[in-house]
Order: structure tokens, then C-alpha cells, then sequence
RNA sequence: UGCUCCGUGGUGUAAUUGGCAACACGUCUGACUCUGGAUCAGAAAAGUUCAGGUUCGAGCCCUGACGGAGCAACCA
């Protein structure tokens, strides 16, 4: 009971944001008939990564929560950079991290039609005008964020010309570029948005959706807060570097608006992660150039990586539920990833045998030929997990770490002369090895076993230092294993002045393993299953894996308090 | 030399209407363990960018500095 509330005060401790904030005072007010809407709004040009997961968790999580509905809308309004493939993914990573947006699947573009007879509606106002300039011009005319703007000579043409150029312009009857429809606002604001923005413009590439039905687009700022309006959307979350655009989203709203109703344009940090970059433009480089094997190489902070490094989507939420939501343009630290995943692998993730890197020990008093299966947990954390066995015979491979010929102070695994527990089995005792006699390598090591020190025997309660995971030689089935470490050997590889985030690739983000050797439960392991090789890290199996070549992800290592023991 | 937003331990976030600055990650001790993991116990670590002001009392309100971010695509 008193644990419960403890849980509880844990889980909402602190924290509610700022927009939570709002959005229960919004509630409280009655604001909107008391409802909330929200909506997820990617466009479709692209995988989704982990600071879309952000937005995601806000959108659907604040809905959820208060008894509203989130929207999956999809703002494809620029068919050169836009395709059906990237709406299939976003809908499976969505889905993926658990969400659902039910029937309510729009399309910006479901909106052509209404954005258009508002402009015209604008034009009828006197408050558009089309513009006959070339970008450039109109580029300058727009002046600077500390120098005011100069008006177009085609600011005040007639309403009926604005009309009969913008019905032209939609009938293909002009190039790309010659011409652009413009709100007239003020061309001397101190928010460049509000300098007579373009809010159509033409473009003849066919749109995913609407083919060729039409010559011209709206822009991001003409589209959206309509969309949200068209849908009722009442709290729409974006991040900070829209907030200069808020002033407009409100213009455009003030003129559509009939009753009482408006959505609400509200900014949050974007995430930003140490050791990656999270731009789609330079996630889109690293692909084109091969620097990773594609949108869902798992070191690519991509939900479709993370989701193929071993990520599950509970560790992702429990992330973004400990890093908040503020104004202040934060870089979160990645170990705090690491940690939500460990957490959540930890107590669900069955513990096997994996041996990444084989020694041969031979034990020399065990009977030749034979082979005992021995009882292990297969999860320390859950008891219902319940047990497997392993067997055990007279050749094994354990960890070439986990041998050392002579100790370092304050090493108590495997060395000539000391005792460690093999896990599940017996405590041996190293009694030699054998070395190659050019390379140096140890080849095999020599132990004996103590039959009576067999786990789970009333005789087994000696204690040793070391407990060491091993595998049957015998039976050992062999994996590739892909190590993975930070794609990025800077913290900000983005965020350096005269240096190319691509100088900082760390060239050992990825090593493959092929000798690996893992125990026999493993040969039917099913792609995406995950496990902890007990003592090393969380793996899970990599697509790439068929039934004669197993494949393993590191999703993270374990923990290693000896590797600083070590320095 | 414009506008908008932001400045709380190393990092990220908290702090009912102003009332002893809290939590998590990380770091460091120690205990326990058949995972040097996990778990448990404890510690160090900010006096809230700075300077004024209002107040019995300011992280919170006011003023001014300083520092950072965003804004000048026919991208979103």
C-alpha cells in the first residue's frame, strides 16, 4: 500500500510540464468546451527518430491522459521532398512505440481544396496579393532582422487581377518561380514572418497524394494552423523554433475563426543528444554517403535503429518521461538512454550464455565423453522466467578476459593457481595452459573441478571470488556479434564552428565478432528476441540472422565496474 | 546591433498563491550476491548567471547588465 503510493508519487513526481500546466488550467477554464485535441504532424520526407518520439509521447501521451484525442496528420505540403514510403514507416514506428491514432489519419493535403478557397477568401479581403518578382527580389525586398522590409510594386494590384493570376497559377498556365501569392501584413514588422509571407507558391512535381489535381502549394505557415483549425485541434505542440512563427499562425486563425473555438500554438525544447546528431538533413548524409548501412543502421538514433539495436519502446518512453519537456534548448546526456534501456532489458530480458571472445579450458579430472546438463535461472529478476539447462562437459569456452596469466592486483578471475564458480556448474581451479609458441596467444588452459562444489548441491557452499559464464565446446552454437558504440566521438559533433560534424565519426562505432560462441538454447532464437549474455550486455537478434548464421546486436553493455577498476 | 525565447549541482529536470532548493542520471564509498551486472546503504556536488530593487522573507515579482538559442527557403 504505502509502496503504491510511493510508485505513484514517483512516477508523477515533479512533473508536470508547463504545458501540461496549460493544458489542465485550459480544462479548468473550460477553454474549447472542455475538450482536448492534439495531433502528431510529420511530414512525410523522411524516418522518424527519437526526438520525433518526444513529440510523439506529448501529443499522444497529454491526450491520453486528459481524455482527448491526438491526430496523426501528415503535413505533405512539398511533393518534390515527400513519398508514400516514408508514410508507411512513420505509421509503423508510431504504432511501434504504442500509440494509436484510430480512424484519424489526415493529410494536409485532404485540405487543398479549403486552404485554397481561404486564400481566395483572403485575396476577395484585400489581404493577398500576387507577386510577380523572381525569389531573389523578393528575398531582398524582405530586408534583415534589423532592417525593415520594402513593400512589392505588386502589393496593391486589384482584387480581380489577384484572382484571374492566382486561377492561372493553379492551372499550370505559369513556371515554377514566376509567380507567389502573399498575405499582406506588414513589411516593416520586427518578426520577419509577418513580412508578407508566401503562402502559395507553384510547383508542377505530382504530389504523393493529389497527382497533378494541382499547380500550387500552400506553404508550412499557411497550412498548418488551418489544419489544426479544420480539425479542431486545440493545444498544438511543436518545438521551439517555431515560436517566431506564432504571431502568424495566430494572423491566419483571427481570419478564419467564426465562434469561440481557436487552437493554441505551444513551443517545447527539441531533443538533443550527446554523442549523435538528430538533423534529418545529416541523418540523410550519413545514409547517401555510407557511413551507416542504412536509415535503420542501429547506431542510427532512428526509431527503426534503435528499434533493430534492441530498443524496446518502454525503455524509449521511459526516457523522454525523465528528460521533460521545457524552453530551454537542453543536450541530454545518452547515458541516461543507456540507463532507461538496462532498466527495462533487466527485468524482462532471459539471461543466456555467450562467450564473445573464446578461450579453450580443459578440465583435466572431468571424465572424457561425457556431458551433464546442469540447471540454470534463466532471470535472477523473475522467478517465473523459470530455468533452462545448459550442459556441461569436460572442454568449455569461457571469456578470454576472464583469464589472466599474470594478475593484476586486485583481478580475481581465472589465473595459474586460483579457483572461480563456472555459473550454473562447478568451481575449478587453473592448474597450467598452453601458449602457441610464435604468437604467444594462450591456446588452451588447464583446470581441474571440484565435483562437490556442483550448484545446487549441499555441498556447493564454498565461495570463490569469481563466478564466470562459460559454454560446452561440444555444444556451442556459433554467432556473429555486432559490438556498436557512439556513431560520434564528440558530444556535439553538430555544434563545432569550422569543423564538419563528419570529422568527429568515431572510427570504431562498429566491431564485428565472428567466433563467437554461445549455448545451444540460442539456435532457434527469433530476430528482435532480446537476452542479456550474463556478465557482458543486452543483444537481441539482428534480421540478418537465417538458420545457418545467427546474428547478435549489442544493445548495450552491462554495467563494468572492473573496467575502472582497471585505470 | 532588430524581434522572440531561455539561464537552477557535471548533466537533465523539480520547487502549491514568494516560505529551510528536491529528484533522476553520472561520480565516489561501503554492504550483499553463484552476473565485478542488478539490488541496498551512504557521500560529494548548486545557494539558483551578475548587479540593484520590492518584501519580514525572492529561484519565483520589478529594473538593468551578461551569456546562450531561434528568426532574413517559393523547406517543414
Amino acid at each position: 500500500m504505502s509502496e503504491e503510493i510511493k510508485n505513484q508519487t514517483g512516477e508523477t513526481k515533479g512533473g508536470i510540464s508547463f504545458i501540461e500546466q496549460i493544458i489542465i488550467d485550459d480544462l479548468k477554464d473550460g477553454k474549447n468546451g472542455g475538450k482536448i485535441i492534439t495531433r502528431f504532424p510529420p511530414e512525410p520526407n523522411g524516418y522518424l527518430h527519437i526526438g520525433h518520439a518526444k513529440a510523439i509521447c506529448l501529443d499522444f501521451g497529454m491526450a491520453l491522459k486528459y481524455g482527448g484525442k491526438c491526430n496523426l496528420r501528415f503535413d505533405d505540403t512539398n511533393p518534390e521532398k515527400e513519398d508514400v514510403e516514408y508514410v508507411d514507416s512513420i505509421k509503423e514506428d508510431i504504432r511501434w512505440l504504442g500509440f494509436d491514432w484510430e480512424d484519424r489519419e489526415y493529410y494536409a493535403s485532404d485540405y487543398f481544396g479549403r486552404l485554397f478557397g481561404f486564400a481566395v477568401d483572403l485575396i476577395k479581403r484585400g489581404l493577398a496579393y500576387v507577386d510577380d518578382q523572381p525569389a531573389e527580389v523578393i528575398s531582398e525586398q524582405r530586408g534583415t532582422p534589423t532592417r525593415p522590409g520594402t513593400e512589392s510594386p505588386y502589393r496593391n494590384r486589384s482584387v480581380e487581377e489577384n484572382l484571374d493570376l492566382f486561377e492561372r497559377m493553379n492551372r499550370g498556365e505559369f513556371e515554377e518561380g514566376s509567380r507567389v501569392l502573399r498575405a499582406k501584413i506588414d513589411m516593416t514588422s520586427p518578426n520577419m514572418h509577418m513580412r508578407d509571407p508566401i503562402i502559395y507558391r507553384i510547383l508542377k512535381t505530382p504530389h504523393h497524394r493529389t497527382g497533378t489535381t494541382w499547380n500550387v502549394y500552400p506553404m508550412y505557415d499557411f497550412a498548418h494552423g488551418q489544419c489544426d483549425y479544420f480539425e479542431g485541434v486545440t493545444h498544438s505542440l511543436c518545438t521551439l523554433e517555431f515560436e517566431v512563427h506564432r504571431p502568424l499562425y495566430d494572423w491566419f486563425v483571427d481570419q478564419l475563426m467564426t465562434g469561440d473555438y481557436r487552437p493554441r500554438q505551444i513551443e517545447f525544447n527539441r531533443l538533443n543528444l550527446t554523442y549523435t546528431v538528430m538533423s534529418k538533413r545529416r541523418l540523410l548524409e550519413l545514409v547517401q554517403e555510407g557511413r551507416v548501412s542504412g536509415w535503420d543502421d542501429p547506431r542510427m538514433p532512428t526509431l527503426c535503429g534503435l528499434r533493430r539495436r534492441g530498443y524496446t519502446p518502454e525503455s524509449i518512453k521511459k526516457f523522454i518521461d525523465l528528460i521533460g519537456y521545457t524552453k530551454f534548448e537542453a543536450i541530454n546526456d545518452i547515458s541516461l538512454l543507456e540507463h532507461a534501456v538496462r532498466e527495462d532489458l533487466n527485468l524482462r530480458a532471459p539471461r543466456v550464455f555467450g562467450v564473445l571472445n573464446p578461450v579453450k579450458i580443459i578440465i583435466t579430472n572431468y571424465p572424457e565423453g561425457t556431458t551433464e546438463e546442469v540447471r540454470v535461472g534463466n532471470n535472477p529478476e523473475d522467478p517465473s522466467a523459470g530455468t533452462r539447462t545448459v550442459p556441461f562437459c569436460r572442454e568449455l569456452y569461457i571469456e578470454r578476459d576472464d583469464f589472466m596469466e599474470s594478475p593484476v592486483p586486485k583481478y580475481f578471475r581465472l589465473y595459474p593457481g586460483n579457483e572461480v564458480r563456472l555459473k550454473g556448474a562447478y568451481i575449478i581451479k587453473c592448474e597450467g595452459f598452453r601458449k602457441n609458441a610464435t604468437t604467444g596467444e594462450i591456446e588452451e588452459i588447464h583446470c581441474t573441478y571440484d565435483p562437490a562444489s556442483r550448484s545446487g548441491d549441499p555441498s556447493s557452499n564454498r565461495k570463490v571470488k569469481a563466478t564466470i559464464h562459460w559454454v560446452s565446446a561440444l555444444h556451442a552454437i556459433e554467432a556473429e556479434v555486432r559490438l556498436y558504440d557512439r556513431l560520434f566521438s564528440h558530444e556535439d559533433p553538430a555544434g563545432q564552428k569550422d569543423h564538419d560534424f563528419r570529422e568527429f565519426l568515431n572510427p570504431d562505432s562498429l566491431k564485428v565478432l565472428n567466433n563467437c560462441k554461445l549455448e545451444p538454447s540460442l539456435s532457434k532464437a527469433e530476430p528482435g528476441s532480446k537476452f542479456q549474455f550474463q556478465r557482458v550486455g543486452y543483444f537481441c537478434v539482428d534480421p540478418d540472422s537465417s538458420n545457418d548464421k545467427l546474428v547478435f546486436n549489442r544493445t548495450v553493455p552491462l554495467k563494468d565496474t572492473w573496467e575502472k577498476v582497471k585505470k
